[in-house]
DNA sequence: GAAGCCAAACTTTTT
DNA sequence: GTTTGGCTTC
């Protein structure tokens, strides 16, 4: 045990230490700058909860934001504890984490353990379909409504615990005697929110369906209904702190064993308060668990200290900001740059030649995969990526579109999930007529309510047919489903023989002849079908995952692999990708955690950086702030006059978040301003 | 009744 | 650039 000692604590500096060593019994709250360790400290205490105070691995839970993070962290202490005791760690993100357990212990709460995970394009056609009938009503106020906005709506209310039935309840109480027709727009709005919530609870139930958030609300009502299913917890760690919203801290809390809790966070990398992130979570615990201790780490090992001077910079202009110091022991090394450019293309055209120039420059010590490019939001990559490709530069964009919202994929996918679970609608609708078989919308209108009548699924209903159990509907649809159903049968009985996803993708693709189809539609076929072999590769290493994580094996490893697909981050062509020395391209969101040692920003221009449409410029300013403090060595910003937003031309100025630096420390920061 | 084609509108961040 | 909606053709 002495040596195993030696090995973690022994790199690590005082703060990290007394992190690590704190009592795991007291509640511990570990505030982590940016690059100082706290993976470390994390995997460092785990080792230690185990090596020195005898935990069983089976007891600790380690939250992550990202499947990805958790992934890491696994990697990260197999050197330490070896492949099986990692292996019964419980790790993964709030959602996994729920999903997991609530497929255990889905009976105890009324739910079946064949639940589909509707994602989030799923439930907004649903919401869609749901808005129609107040179509009318809405034009006779010339106004529209989204259901974009009806669905984050309902998602703020969930992530507060707030059910359809408070919903409504507070929403009547409010406009008591108030018609429809009287209300302002944003009134009717609550109201139209409050009914659809309702009934888009009731759909999800029908559909034996729990969307991202309903994992959280069902995953708490479970735990705090069925101790049974935490009798395990011996200590919960949950990383990201900053970014948990009150239905994650609740979790957290239902779980936590006694006091046994370590959260890291940072309050100055908070940037999911869209997402009902609450910085308060921080206070909150230190009253509901007495005693809370804190740990600093202050210690910055990623940057050199002109990027860490840079971002702090930026950071303390955040007046109402908790005071914290970063500090690094690091050279000063090269100036952050802040270039502005004319346009758009020019900034483009910047980037990929400066990236070109300086892997030229280092005799490649500096190489593609080192450079980092971080937007605020997704739509600023395309004109990058031209000049990028134009310059012949190689990239990978993190979190673009992603890996499982491409329709080839979700086609695949939702023969799948029809086939474990056949009262998922969103599925059924998407692969009856994948590829096309002439089953239309008036054919679905009338089987949906031929099924209805019967209370049996859609597909029960033209399983009938099929059987000739029941009669052919009005236009004849026997001929056209026959190939469907002979499909899911067939694929239903691999599942339950426990085929692995990997084989049962095959033999759908073969079944339907998936590539002709694709050959047929789509012109950029060819990508597609290599996404089509992504998804099987993905489908395999699932399976081997959790062959080494002894997975339930109560559970069809088909079900199993929906799961991951449903809660997986991004593809996890990471690993493959990391090797194939490519700039990244990155959401500042999506590059959190990560770092490079070249790392440039473009569009740091009012309405980007803050973006116009987040009210909280606080946490756009700490956007910047995390996206700067990603770079090792060089950091590079840049900006525009003139910039095309949403199909217009129009004049931009320059992020006031770096013209109050400049103005402020001038000297001492001595930006490279190159016109 | 379904499918295919063209015009128009819309683009924050993600588990 | 991408998706949606309306229109025409099969």
């Amino acid at each position: 045990m002495d040596s195993a000692h030696a090995s973690y604590l022994g790199l690590l500096n005082h703060a990290q230490r007394q992190a690590v060593e704190h009592p795991p019994a007291v509640p511990l709250q570990i505030l982590a700058g940016p690059g100082s360790g706290k993976t470390k400290v994390l995997t460092s205490r785990i080792a230690h909860l185990i090596l020195h105070h005898g935990l069983p691995p089976s007891s600790i839970c380690a939250v992550t934001f990202t499947n990805k993070a958790a992934k890491e962290m696994r990697t990260r202490l197999q050197t330490l504890l070896g492949k099986d005791r990692v292996g019964e760690l419980k790790m993964g993100t709030f959602h996994s984490l729920c999903a997991r357990f609530l497929r255990k212990y889905a009976h105890t709460i009324g739910l079946s353990d064949n639940f589909s995970i509707c994602d989030a394009d799923e439930a907004k056609k649903i919401m869609t379909q749901l808005l129609k009938k107040y179509r009318e009503l809405l034009a006779k106020k010339d106004m529209t409504i989204r259901e974009g906005l009806v669905m984050s709506k309902i998602s703020q209310a969930k992530a507060k615990g707030i059910t359809h039935i408070n919903f409504l309840e507070e929403v009547v109480r409010k406009y008591q005697g108030v018609s429809l027709e009287d209300m302002n727009p944003l009134e009717l709005q609550e109201k139209i929110t409050a009914e659809v919530y309702q009934e888009y609870e009731t759909l999800l139930r029908k559909n034996n369906a729990l969307d991202f958030d309903d994992l959280l609300v069902y995953g708490v009502k479970m735990f705090k209904e069925w101790r049974a299913a935490v009798a395990w917890c011996q200590h919960i760690l949950v990383d990201e702190f900053q970014d948990t919203n009150i239905i994650q801290y609740d979790l957290m809390r239902t779980i936590a064993h006694k006091g046994c809790v370590t959260i890291v966070g940072d309050p100055d990398q908070s940037i999911y308060g869209w997402r009902s992130a609450e910085i308060e979570n921080l206070n909150k615990m230190k009253r509901n668990f007495p005693g809370t201790c804190e740990v600093l780490l202050e210690e910055n090992y990623r940057s050199t200290s002109a990027v860490l001077r840079l971002s702090l910079a930026i950071i303390a202009e955040d007046k109402n900001r908790i005071q914290k110091s970063l500090h690094t022991s690091h050279p000063a090394g090269k100036t952050p740059t802040l270039r502005s450019c004319s346009t758009e293309t020019n900034e483009a055209a910047f980037i990929a030649v400066e990236i070109k120039r300086l892997v030229a420059y280092t005799g490649g010590l500096l190489q593609f995969e080192d450079f980092a490019i971080l937007l605020r939001f997704n739509a600023l990559s395309r004109v990058i990526e031209s000049s990028l490709q134009k310059e012949g530069i190689p990239c990978r964009i993190l979190g673009g579109h992603r890996f499982f919202e491409r329709l080839e994929v979700k086609d695949l996918l939702a023969y799948l999930q029809v086939v474990d679970n056949p009262d998922f609608y969103p599925a059924f609708i998407r692969a009856v007529n994948t590829p096309s078989r002439g089953v239309g919308e008036k054919t679905l209108l009338e089987i949906a309510s031929k099924a209805e009548q019967c209370r049996i699924s859609h597909l029960a209903f033209i399983e009938r047919i099929f059987d000739g159990t029941a009669p052919d509907i009005k236009p004849p649809a026997k001929r056209k489903i026959s190939s469907f159903v002979q499909t899911i049968r067939a694929l239903r009985d691999l599942a339950q023989k426990k085929s692995s996803a990997a084989d049962i993708i095959q033999q759908l693709i073969k079944a339907i002849d998936y590539k002709e189809y694709l050959k047929r539609t789509q012109n950029d076929w060819e990508s597609r079908w290599a996404n089509v072999q992504e998804l099987i590769n993905f489908a395999t290493e699932v399976t081997t995952d959790a062959q080494n994580r002894n997975a339930a094996s109560s559970e069809t490893p088909l079900r199993f692999f929906l799961q991951a697909s449903s809660l997986s981050s991004e593809g996890d062509n990471d690993g493959t990708d990391a090797t194939n020395n490519k700039v990244t391209i990155a959401t500042c969101h999506a590059a959190k955690g990560l770092e490079w040692p070249v790392v440039m920003i473009p569009s740091v221009e009012e309405g980007t950086f803050p973006f116009a449409r987040n009210d909280d410029v606080e946490e756009e300013r700490r956007l910047l702030y995390v996206a700067c403090t990603r770079a090792k060595g060089l950091l590079f910003l840049t900006h525009t006059c003139r910039r095309m937003i949403a199909g217009q031309q129009k004049d931009v100025d320059r992020s006031s978040f770096v013209e109050n630096v400049i103005s402020k420390y001038p000297v001492k920061l001595s930006l490279s301003i190159i016109i």
